[in-house]
DNA sequence: AAGATATGACCCATTCATAGATCACATTCG
DNA sequence: CGAATGTGATCTATGAATGGGTCATATCTT
């Protein structure tokens, strides 16, 4: 049972955020999106709908169409995603490991 | 005819990292896998394949749980995501609208 | 200008991600 | 310590995303 997925207004701008900076990306280089559907692994049909916004497409097929096309991911180079996961886990390694309802007492402090 | 796809190192690295993100964001307010799923409008079950980092999940379903979670998504507040895309499609509507190989393969001519 | 071809929009068969349940385990709280 | 519950893993049925094709249109090249 897949649901189809009705995302909100600031989800669909993402969306169509990374959606735009996915064709500018091709288009400077001069790439078919056939060309880049295949350097990706997927077919010409997904490389459309991911440029068009639209929300089913994997989130790997996405990244790695990004990271092919050399659109820097979570504003760093992306031979510098390493040390930013590094970091990512450090801090998770520092969180609890569980939420519970009942200690809710901690009221969210963003960061 | 669905490709299981294999993603490259750094989109992978990528992914771990939003993993890491949300899962970290989500234990900061203390909210439990199930009660996200169900903001997301998603199961328990996906939210922990998106927590683990595997490429198969929808994108609108990470985006939207980035977006719920206060995460800011290209290093913009969610409030303003809207104006980065008016941005986005200005560059584009300045860019071609097709990608012709025969345009770069042809930067030679003889000699 | 004409020719060439990339794109967008469909369609359909196939396949995999998802929902939902259950189980074992570990962690948190009383 | 013991009880409670969140998490992770696994299983099955199902429906949605994909692959691959076709078609019409737009737009780039020569």
């Amino acid at each position: 049972m897949r649901k189809a997925q009705p995302v909100s207004p600031p989800t669909q701008e993402a969306l169509g955020i990374l959606a735009a900076m996915i064709r500018a990306a091709r288009m400077q280089r001069g790439m078919t999106a056939a060309e880049l559907g295949t350097r990706v692994g997927v077919s010409r049909g997904v490389i459309q709908r991911l440029e068009a916004g639209e929300p089913g497409t994997a989130i790997g097929t996405a990244f790695e169409a990004a990271v092919i096309l050399g659109i820097p991911l979570f504003d760093v180079p992306t031979d510098q995603l390493g040390t930013l996961l590094d970091q990512k886990r450090a801090l998770n390694a520092l969180l609890p490991k569980r939420a519970f309802q009942a200690s809710q007492s901690k009221p969210d402090n963003d960061f």
